[in-house]
DNA sequence: TTCCGTAGTTCAATAATACTGAACAATAAA
DNA sequence: TTTATTGTTCAGTATTATTGAACTACGGAA
């Protein structure tokens, strides 16, 4: 794996990036899952509660742009790529934001049935 | 012009679709102008308030996104193209959302100073 | 050590989107 | 009619996204 993963500062993130990041529902899917885990999950760990089965390029991918859009923050634990959801910084940078944008997404699942 | 104006369902209007609208910085000034707008405003009256230069074309496809994603309704008023945000169904559908997210574009630009 | 398996990354080719100039269509006004 | 205005469509170009294949890095077994 290549050595560096640059996070960018939270005062950089901006808003756009992160609408970016979370209008693939795929990626907002990998952010709940992280947001809901006891512990952190690498990546095949998310994939599979996700039950879907996705490439592995493809899912380097999208961490990279929640990385660099700032959502969340990875560590390499030996071979695997651990990550967590910038909650705190997010919620003080763009208060309410995550969150009602999560549930948004809640609400058009929910709607579904019927 | 071309003839049918094409406007989703609200229902069927999709959080992915709304974020990816508004994850453009000049769509969002124009959703913001024409929220701040007294009076329903033509593409050429946004774009001079904005103060931006850009060509028709790309306006045109702006617009067609916004209006596709069930952010906007446009209405023909002979040559022109007046159109509104779609307030009271965003709300009913997505609870908060499209202001979390003009707040933090506030936000955003609000920190820039100092 | 060396070898093997696992977890992700990078690269490159292809596909899908976005941007925009130029030609066009539709309406209003002269 | 003719002309000006407003926006659309088309087509070419550029940017971004997807993903198979080769690769890197680490841990564990032998």
């Amino acid at each position: 794996m290549s050595r560096p993963l640059a996070h960018p500062n939270i005062e950089d993130t901006t808003v756009a990036g992160i609408l970016h990041a979370l209008a693939d529902p795929l990626r907002v899917a990998i952010v709940r899952e992280l947001l809901n885990a006891e512990a952190r999950l690498n990546c095949t760990q998310v994939t599979n509660r996700l039950e879907v089965d996705l490439p592995k390029s493809t899912c380097s991918q999208h961490y990279r742009i929640l990385r660099e859009s700032g959502l969340i923050i990875s560590e390499r634990k030996g071979v695997e790529l651990t990550s967590r959801v910038r909650v705190r910084e997010l919620e003080a940078r763009f208060p309410g934001l995550l969150q009602s944008i999560l549930n948004a997404y809640e609400q058009e699942t929910a709607k579904t049935q019927q």
